[in-house]
DNA sequence: GCGGAAGGCTATGATAAATAGCCTTCAAGG
DNA sequence: CCTTGAAGGCTATTTATCATAGCCTTCCGC
């Protein structure tokens, strides 16, 4: 390390990843970051091209907190239980940071989604778990099934969708029995 | 109309629209939004309160469009065919314009987020076809568990989240005729 | 006719992103 | 030891945008 390294790269993605829970990925202005690790806006741009180029680092965290939350889930020792689980923990996640939660797949532009790399681990245990719950023909099928209902559930719940009543508990536990039976082997 | 009225609110909504539609929410500028209408930007303020209002206003008429396209397609004659169109409609509407749909359950804000009032009328058809489909004493929590998947399925897709190889085609039908069997009575 | 409200305009301030250009520290090699 | 270069800071500045203030114009209704 050449200089005096006021700060690192680390607690800079850790201060940013704090406003955006806080306040929304628009209230991640450099200033914010900046005086938050104690230095001053211009120095950021030595370790990222832009905003967005730190924004990219917080959803990399963001999805590698996730992914290691969820694979921790899944060790109930039953393969559909941890496919519970796993769901279970994905929704829990959301509710707990839906700033950060809606961070992950808000990217419409490929050149800002995530990487296959960036949570490797959580497709690996949910693809491996969803081929001896269900037919391995059509495990990929299945996941994206899985996934696709846990996140879209998630994300409606967190952006308020679901007004009519009713357990959004009660709802979710609904779908996932429903989807599980469905795919069951 | 007491003055000159040099363009109207629904101008106004349709070039802010058109903008996020081609850029983003990022895109909309109230700079943008009036050049195109042909006025200077402060002027808009004396219709919108502010940047947000303006947002909302799009995010209104996009919920408007997406559920006359939802439920125009909800005319096949037979019940489970209505939910299927209906199905495919919101995803093909995702896929036409992702950064219009990715407004739609976008906000974590609970002032920001959508009424019922505001889409009653989708939500009336899936509720109505779900009685009709599956058990009626589980219509909501069907519904939730239809529409959560469709949801997530389209902006995972849109966000470039399927990247693992498989027709996401052949995936959402899967997921789809999976779930109908599920809630099927 | 005339008063008020809707809707326009210019001017201005505040805040943020981003760039330019300079300075300092430290590590490594001669 | 000394020098050189890169990492990482800083201040100053430019540009873009949101937003407000304050004023003007048109037309509707009385």
């Amino acid at each position: 390390m050449p200089a005096l390294a006021r700060t690192s790269s680390a607690k800079i993605v850790s201060a940013a990843r704090r406003l955006v829970e806080r306040h929304g990925s628009e209230g991640l202005s450099m200033q914010a970051v900046a005086q938050a690790v104690g230095i001053q806006a211009p120095s950021l741009y030595k370790r990222y091209a832009d905003r967005a180029a730190l924004l990219r680092e917080v959803r990399l965290a963001v999805a590698g907190s996730m992914e290691r939350t969820v694979v921790r889930a899944a060790t109930t020792g039953d393969t559909t239980d941890d496919l519970r689980a796993i769901a279970r923990a994905q929704r829990s996640y959301a509710w707990r940071a839906p700033h950060l939660y809606a961070l992950l797949f808000a990217a419409v532009e490929p050149s800002a989604a995530l990487a296959v790399s960036d949570y490797a681990a959580m497709t690996a245990v949910i693809l491996e778990r969803m081929r001896v719950h269900g037919e391995p023909r059509h495990a990929l099928e299945g996941a994206r099934l899985l996934v696709s209902f846990v996140h879209g559930f998630s994300s409606m719940e967190t952006a308020g969708a679901f007004r009519l009543g009713g357990s959004t508990d009660e709802a979710f536990e609904f779908g996932l029995t429903r989807i599980l039976q469905a795919l069951q082997r």
